[in-house]
DNA sequence: GTCAGTGCAAACTTTTTGCAACTAC
DNA sequence: GTAGTTGCAAAAAGTTTGCACTGAC
């Protein structure tokens, strides 16, 4: 559960935003921000048109991009490309996180680790001004790991008959 | 100039690849391969098509995607995932990188960190076999900003008139 | 000879675009 | 009133799939 503080905040932030861009502040942009606040963890555009429909705010697809292009550009949520569609989650008041990525099964765990997180956005690049990152970690995790072990034991087996 | 040595080497990987996994060892397959190791940095699968057409192989996208695919799995390329399209990179007798990604104009730099690269590749992670990883640093390049604060003054000239 | 792999085209999915209607300013 | 924003539908872009033909084993 998010708290309504923060949600509160983000509204004001995404507010002061689009008054720096002369931007329209428009009861869709608010409803969008919203309904991604009250998400944990990865969403695609698709998820939050649904969401939003099943609580009574339709919005087109346009405009959920829109929108979420313009809560890119606002440092309000962060945007991933595991797979094919693009994954979007909140990123204010949430600790950066480093994501595990299965390449057999796809799956996704979000693991922490404050010394990486320091060491990373300490460094300095030369012409150029960091934000913010991304760091993939791949691999096997452990079900497909046993998965595979089980299945190269009986392969084995069939081909000692 | 890519050495005939490590094209040998790799096509000689993808065939132990191909026996293992009883897979067939077609002309197309090779000449993919050798295609993407004539690459220096990045493609997507639409260059690839091009560069292979240019030297007279023309193979059909179908092909070029199930190749890929093969390769990836063989750890002989990695896939990385800026925008909408998948773009790819030989992997074999290459220094790992980092990616520094202008939010702005989506100009891609690569630099290396063997500090950063062996405090990524020695970490533990319970429940999780690491192979590989990505590291995205995004930010404003210098140009973008340079062009950001030229625009800015101009703005605030206009403001004053 | 068999069946995995290929080329081609159609289908599918995700994202972008064009345009009329609407509404924040 | 004006122009940015929305909804809708059509288009574009990237990737996958179905099917007949080919060629690796």
């Amino acid at each position: 559960m998010v708290s309504q503080e923060v949600r509160d905040t983000v509204k004001q932030l995404f507010r002061e935003y689009m008054e720096r861009r002369h931007l329209r502040k428009t009861m869709e942009r608010y409803a969008v921000l919203d309904a991604i606040y009250s998400i944990e963890g990865h969403f695609d555009v698709e998820d939050l048109y649904k969401l939003m429909e099943k609580a009574h705010f339709r919005v087109s697809m346009g405009t959920i991009y829109n929108t979420v292009a313009l809560l890119l550009d606002a440092h309000l949520i962060v945007k991933h490309q595991f797979g094919m569609t693009a994954q979007y989650e909140k990123c204010y008041s949430c600790e950066t996180h480093h994501h595990l990525i299965c390449t057999q099964c796809g799956k996704v765990t979000e693991v922490t680790s404050k010394a990486l997180r320091n060491t990373i956005e300490s460094m300095k690049f030369r012409n150029f001004t960091q934000t913010h990152y991304s760091l993939y970690v791949y691999g096997i995790c452990v079900s497909c790991k046993r998965a595979n072990t089980r299945k190269l034991k009986k392969q084995q087996k069939t081909n000692k008959k």
